[in-house]
DNA sequence: AGCATCCTTGGTAGCGCTACCATAACTGTC
DNA sequence: GACAGTTATGGTAGCGCTACCAAGGATGCT
């Protein structure tokens, strides 16, 4: 009678003595199969399969000090954009026997911090941040967690490690200046609760309208000043970032305050889809009489009448150009470039083709397509 | 000169050093505090506060053989479906050291059982999984599993141990009836690929239309055969189940082939807005010449000009109670009930409402909230 | 007082794996 | 053919924690 129940499972010891090995060596032929001769590996394969094997990985980790777990710290799980991240982080997950560890920050740094803490006390992996705010505590323990760590989302010039993103400003400042290009002048910004990225957005907003002398403060709408994931009260009643009848509603206060307003950038496009309904409400005529743009390209922007204007940005790549780092990290390679710019793209649509220039410059592709 | 490498980090004996204490009363004292006498348990905590000391999960892991990871498995992450069911679980996972290892199973049972397979590796502390379809050998390794089992987000007679969801048999029979009893006869169905819960509903639909001699399967608009989340292959070009532009192009489809239809119910509510938009483009009159239903009710169907009928189901609840009763069975207490019901909503908007009945009823709802 | 019972505390012996070192076998070089 | 250098294999000793059992003291009862 053994004095601890095991669990029943086959240990690695009982592989060694059906293979005839020492256990190290089934251990290596597991991990580092190259460092095994081809006949002991053939027999360990043989008793690994027959005595249907698998390693706990428990013990593994104590002994190795390190997991298979990745750490990925995502601010919410709100919006669509972190669906899409964690999509290509699971797409670039497959067969390679890491398992993620999902943890929601909340926009907060406290909980941020607190979350890198606790996960550094199993040894993860790796550790993929979402942006690069990070306290200086929670950049202190993540430089000397002693595994790969990728920052996303965003970029910076200094990151723990590696960053991969794109530039919020410059995403800002460039649909802005579309906006304007496009006849527009007096030009709205819509947001919900506003992030780190968020305010580098509207940022670029403001500074394509004061290189063109067109900024106006009172041109600004925003609604929902508090961080609603941050507190932990209220769970039940709780708010989104924004919405659509944030969307809606910021829309008709703007008519009724400045119904000279030509355009609105929305900061994501959940709200542009309020305002656009909003408009098609008091019959406004979109793009001729207001243009709307938004953020984030979701796939309802194209589907929608007139079709909305948007920047797309690369959720998925980012996500899955994160794991793909982190996995060829722990094969040994190398960090590559410390900062990686994947850009995003403005995608013009009618929403703000003011002069019809869009679909002028279409008909013919469409004269074509029919053929 | 150590023949190992430590952490450097204190361990439970340096912590029962400096309290003077067998070690053993220290690890009791960290989990079960009640058992150990107030004058011990304060010199520990003191020594565990002066040491900064943490305990190694992974140690303790092996010798308990029992994790504090939540295994959480959801067939996809497109949808922000699964985002609000995320939430509720981390909403309700706060304070309780519990950690959430997300795997995602994009609808394929096969990688469902290999992944359940995989996660029993670690002895996990719960396990939460979406539907009831498991394939027999998952549901024998659930049923071993040791741990707390809770399937979410549909129903069925006989759970593995506890499962927490609602009929979509019933919410697509329900809405359909909601849409002939509006006076809508000729009643389509619209949706993206189809999983098994998804069928339910379409189920449900047809029942109603049978029961009221209205079904015509020709009213039946589908797009999308292929399950693109199990296949491996062209992941960069990845396919979502239901988009807005396969909404706007099943409506104009159905426009063109079926001109007698009268509503749509579909299957997502993205899908209702891509429908939406193409009776926008063509001038169809909402909810007069054609009525939409949808399914979800996310927050832009209120929004909606006009406001989108749909079927309200308590995604963040059903996380978050499969979240609290994994705590409550940790803690000792009770499965409870097998099977629980928590229903769904229909909301009657502005889309479905043919004959005015909504507005004329809210009239002096709206006079009043004025005054 | 004597005995049974409960409660608190501690010692021992692992949990199943891998790091470290030692050894043996093989290779190539002069 | 002797030597160094390389590669393949194994033994030992933990990794840091907790299950199990035992012992001692306190309590309650006859």
């Amino acid at each position: 009678m053994a004095k601890r129940i095991s669990t029943g499972r086959p240990t690695i010891a009982d592989v060694a003595a059906r293979a005839g090995v020492g256990a190290i060596t089934v251990s290596r032929f597991l991990r580092q199969p190259e460092k095994v001769s081809e006949a002991l590996g053939a027999s360990i394969a043989a008793a690994v399969r027959e005595l249907n094997y698998v390693p706990d990985l428990n013990a593994r980790a104590l002994a190795s000090r390190r997991t298979d777990i990745v750490v990925v710290l995502v601010p919410s799980l709100t919006q669509n954009i972190f669906s899409d991240v964690l999509r290509g982080i699971y797409d670039g997950v497959e067969d390679s026997g890491l398992r993620i560890e999902l943890n929601n920050t909340r926009y907060s740094s406290a909980i941020e911090e607190q979350q890198v803490h606790a996960a550094l006390r199993h040894g993860p992996a790796a550790i993929i941040i979402s942006g690069t705010e990070q306290t200086p505590a929670t950049r202190t323990m993540l430089a000397n967690a002693g595994c790969p760590v990728i920052q996303i989302m965003d970029l910076c010039d200094d990151p723990i490690q590696k960053v991969i993103g794109f530039s919020h400003f410059r995403a800002g400042l460039d649909m802005t200046q579309h906006l304007i290009d496009s006849g527009y002048r007096r030009v709205a910004f819509f947001s919900g609760w506003m992030n780190a990225r968020s305010k580098q957005r509207l940022l670029g907003y403001r500074t394509a309208l004061e290189n063109a002398n067109l900024f106006d403060p009172d041109l600004i709408g925003q609604m929902g000043n508090e961080n609603p994931h941050a507190s932990r009260g209220s769970i039940k009643d709780f708010h989104q970032f924004s919405t659509a009848v944030m969307g809606r509603e910021l829309m008709l206060d703007m008519l009724d305050r400045r119904p000279d307003v030509e355009a609105v950038f929305c900061n994501n496009d959940v709200l542009s889809i309020g305002a656009l309904f909003a408009l098609h409400s008091r019959n406004v005529p979109v793009p001729e009489r207001i243009g709307i743009a938004g953020f984030n390209d979701f796939d309802y922007m194209e589907a929608a009448y007139p079709a909305l204007s948007s920047v797309r940005i690369h959720r998925w790549k980012c996500g899955n150009e994160a794991m793909m780092a982190v996995r060829h990290q722990l094969d040994g390679g190398d960090v590559g470039p410390p900062v990686v710019d994947l850009g995003f793209e403005i995608m013009r649509r009618a929403s703000t083709d003011r002069h019809g220039t869009l679909q002028a410059a279409r008909q013919p592709e469409a004269a074509l397509s029919l053929s």
